[in-house]
Formats: structure tokens, C-alpha cells, sequence
DNA sequence: CGTTCAACCTGGGCGC
DNA sequence: TGCGCCCAGGTTGAAC
């Protein structure tokens, strides 16, 4: 589910939490798999319990909540991976909940509710911070890259645009929805190998990924159809109005009027407009087409 | 180096 | 009503 755009409003949505008191930290029995938090339950309770909360931040598409209060710097990186809200308001089911901090502030809770369970929660040290979301794990913040950035990391690889795109490493906090929209805004075929890609074309791609990106925060995410992604107040985000591709296929472009592609790449599913997103994709594409 | 597949999970939608 | 299958915003590791 939540891509940069949803997980900086889920950090938005708490970031007024900093210079509360965890009172307690409750992690309902039965729900923990043993991989998706670290240390285990019970260790975590122990080392939230009395903490205070300091500055809230995000890496790509990751939130690290600082604590402050008594003991060595830490912090409780969280990922929310397809299904995972950080909510002030009340869960959808009492079910999925995950976590669940009992605060002394005007905000008397946060949690961590996650249908599907594939999200993450870590506390960290600086070391472990730095590991998990310094430069070596993540690129550059997909709302600042720049085009030399793009081409630096990615000139030299024969992999498909869209593919790489999706490589934190590479850039950080873009996944399979902005992908699609980046690539239609800057009018590149996802299918290009990047070493095909020139100069003017990642400086289409970055403007494009820093444009797309700001305005659907400034939407407060993508919330599509009935799918369960809200803001930390529990309201829907409003750039799905604003999709261009994602989950288009068969309707009509909004630029070209031809009909929008659903095609898959490394077992995800890509859209395109076949018409707008060629300019790029032209060179060395030709059907049949082998090297000399 | 790059791609493919499976795995981690739940749940909605579809065809039969 | 039920069953089997496919799909879904992410990440990781193994195999080729």
C-alpha cells in the first residue's frame, strides 16, 4: 500500500505526537510474527514503556519515531509495507491491530494496525538506523532527486526504467502506483533499458518524480477504490482522482485519448500509454530488431 | 549483472 | 454456498 506520498502523511498525521510520554505498549498476543518486529514483543513493551516521543521523520518509505527519556538514543523505525496505517483515530477492525501506544498528551493513542501483516517494526540504535535507512540502503528522497542523481545511479543499468525506479537504492520512496504516474508525466516508455535513457530524458524523469510525488502529498495519497489506505485521522487521500495510469488499463489516456496498457514487469503490473510514452522508448525497441 | 520465483500474509472478486 | 484461482500500494533471498 503506502508509497512516499502516503507514508509522509501518515508521518504528518503524528508528527504533533512529539513530546508525548509512552504510558504503556501493548502488542496483542497472537498477531506478532516473529520477523516482523524486532526485538520480540515483550522486549519492545519494555523499552517503549515510560519513553518520550521526540521528532518524528521519514526515509523513503519508512517512519522513524524518535525516543527520547532516559536511556540511549533510539528509535522505532516502522514500514508499513502493503497494508500497515499509523492512526490516531480508531482501527477499522480491532483485529489486524498490531500495536497500540497508550499516550499522556492531548492524543491519547497511536497504533499500528496491518491487515495482511507483512509490515515492520524495528527499534533501532543510531548504527541500526543508519543501516536500515542511511545512504547505503536508500536513495536519494524520490521528492528531491535530481536528474544527475537518476543518471548517476542508474545511466549504466540495462534494466527497465520502471523496474529500477522501484530500487530504494536508487531513489527512495517511489513503488508500483508512482512509478506509473512518473513515467506517463515524463512521457517515457517503463519498458527503456535506463542506459538508453539521455541526459534530457532523466531530467524529464526527476522533474516529473519530484512533481508527481509533492502533488499527491499535497493530496494526502492515493486511496483507491475500497482499499483501506487513510490518513492518520482516517480519511481517504484524494490524488486517485488524479491517477493518470494506475489502474487505467483500456481507458482512454487523458492527454492522447488512446487507450491506456497493462503490461507486466518483474511480476508487478505496469500501465502505460502506449501513444504519450514512446518518444524515449522508440530508440532500440523496434520489433525484431537485433544488434548488428 | 539481471531476471524469475517463492515466501511472507489477508481478503476481495471472479468463474464454476 | 463453497471452492479454487487471481489480484493487490512491498521487500527479501535463493536459484538460474
Amino acid at each position: 500500500m503506502p508509497e512516499l506520498p502516503e507514508v509522509e502523511t501518515m508521518r504528518r498525521g503524528i508528527a504533533a505526537l512529539s513530546g508525548a510520554r509512552i504510558l504503556e505498549a501493548r502488542f496483542p498476543v497472537g498477531r506478532c510474527r516473529p520477523l516482523s518486529m524486532r526485538p520480540a514483543p515483550g522486549r519492545l513493551a519494555e523499552a517503549l514503556g515510560g519513553a518520550v516521543i521526540g521528532p518524528v521523520t521519514r526515509h523513503g518509505k519508512r517512519v522513524a519515531i524518535a525516543l527520547a527519556g532516559g536511556g540511549p538514543d533510539a528509535w522505532l523505525v516502522i514500514e508499513p509495507r502493503m497494508t500497515g496505517l499509523l492512526l490516531v483515530a480508531d482501527p477499522p477492525t480491532e483485529k489486524h491491530l498490531r500495536m497500540e501506544l497508550l499516550l499522556d498528551g492531548p492524543v491519547r493513542r497511536l497504533l499500528f494496525w496491518d491487515q495482511r501483516g507483512l509490515g515492520t517494526i524495528r527499534l533501532l540504535d543510531a548504527a541500526g538506523l543508519e543501516r536500515a535507512c542511511g545512504g547505503a540502503a536508500l536513495g536519494p528522497d524520490g521528492l528531491v532527486v535530481t536528474a544527475e542523481a537518476l543518471a548517476e545511479r542508474l545511466g549504466a543499468s540495462r534494466r527497465a526504467v520502471k523496474v529500477a525506479l522501484l530500487d530504494q537504492r536508487a531513489v527512495a520512496g517511489i513503488g508500483n502506483i508512482y512509478a506509473a504516474e512518473i513515467l506517463h508525466r515524463a512521457a517515457i516508455d517503463p519498458r527503456v533499458p535506463c542506459r538508453r535513457l539521455r541526459s534530457d530524458d532523466f531530467e524529464r524523469l526527476a522533474r516529473a518524480a519530484r512533481r508527481v510525488l509533492a502533488s499527491a502529498v499535497d493530496h494526502e495519497g492515493s486511496s483507491i477504490g475500497d482499499e483501506l489506505y487513510r490518513t492518520a485521522d482516517n480519511r481517504k487521500g484524494r490524488f486517485q482522482r488524479l491517477h493518470r495510469v494506475y489502474g487505467r488499463a483500456g481507458h482512454p489516456c487523458r492527454r492522447c485519448g488512446g487507450a491506456i496498457a497493462r503490461i507486466v514487469q518483474a511480476q508487478r503490473s505496469t500501465f502505460f500509454c502506449p501513444g504519450c510514452q514512446r518518444a524515449a522508448g522508440a530508440r532500440g525497441l523496434v520489433p525484431g530488431r537485433r544488434r548488428a
